[in-house]
DNA sequence: GTCTATAACCCGATAGAC
DNA sequence: GTCTATCGGGTTATAGAC
């Protein structure tokens, strides 16, 4: 059992940090304070409080990536395909809802100036989804939807859920994180779109 | 042609920044600029910055919800009220993207501490809509859904292509928000959701 | 690697003149 | 109703001791 580097440490602080404060809401005393050192120390790591950001997003848009590309890899047909994108990305989200916030939050608007824009990082998955409905379309398998349209529907389903769970739970006037609330939502999601993929 | 008030100027233009730059992103300086006072000045129209936050969020969703209650008054019958409401809610976000980004960034965390949660406010038009969408699958008119997870399915869907529409750009190359995208994406959501209902 | 001390800055809010 | 001036507090970042 390793023990994790004071850099690592800050890193995780900070992504909770952000995915609930946001980026001006957060100050480099609250990540300091959560990692148990003070703040001049954490400029000894990284050049900035940009700098952590960026490394922060940098590696959530990583490990998001390596999951579809793993997902993608082991699908056996189309609609193997569409569950198992859709299946990992749930689960990845599921699993680390404070990636889903602080994606939002980049996506509602550039945080801190010089990162890279997500979008342009996505591009590529994007491009490939879009190419692969458009095939799959027109092979007759799929029902024909306008394919990029398609997928921001998908985006917004499935990331609002994981994002605004504190409007969702006043909505409901219960939680929605439970195990029982989880399960509903994705069998939603899933029946939802397989049916509308149905030629 | 009434000239604006100073105040109305104030609310407007606090506004734009909230939702451009977010809560924590805006300063006094900002808004008095984008007027034309000074920083003062604001604060005889207004308590605090988190008075002006208040009244900016309040009055968004109070505007949503006439144009709802309108749009659910004009319904001949249960196919008429789902269009009503879906075309009547997209107009309002193509005409008012601000409230949007504004509304987003209060659902993925509070902004001002002391503002009534958003949820609270649209709980009795989500129950509403619950209410309506069960008597209708139950009376075989509907095809049967998680009613609360169509409604969040179709939430997530609506809002975030305005919310997020820079990263939407930088995915597709080009601009979301021209005539033909707004429009394709408005015929998408609406096949896409009618098609889920038909029994 | 971690600390103390400090520099330089911007913020929200208040007091009081006009 | 709008202004100038100012107070008190928090911010990032740097310099340098240990």
């Amino acid at each position: 059992m390793q023990e994790p580097s004071t850099r690592d440490l800050i890193l995780k602080e900070a992504k909770a940090c952000f995915a609930r404060d946001g980026f001006d809401g957060t100050s480099l005393n609250d990540i300091a304070a959560g990692v148990g050192i003070k703040r001049p120390s954490l400029l000894h790591y990284f050049d900035s409080k940009a700098d952590i950001y960026a490394q922060v997003l940098g590696a959530a848009l990583a490990d998001w990536g390596l999951r579809i590309n793993e997902s993608v890899k082991s699908a056996s047909d189309s609609w193997a395909m569409v569950n198992s994108v859709l299946e990992a990305s749930f689960d990845f989200f599921k699993a680390n809802p404070d990636v889903v916030r602080l994606f939002r939050r980049e996506a509602l608007g550039a945080q801190s100036a010089s990162t890279k824009a997500p979008g342009v990082i996505l591009q590529p998955f994007f491009a490939r989804a879009v190419k692969f409905l458009e095939r799959e379309m027109d092979a007759g398998r799929f029902r024909r939807h306008d394919a990029e349209n398609l997928i921001f529907t998908g985006y917004g389903a499935l990331l609002s859920y994981f994002s605004d769970n504190e409007l969702l739970s006043d909505l409901l006037g219960s939680d929605p994180f439970t195990e029982d609330a989880m399960q509903r939502r994705y069998s939603h999601i899933r029946d939802f779109f397989l049916a509308a993929l149905e030629p």
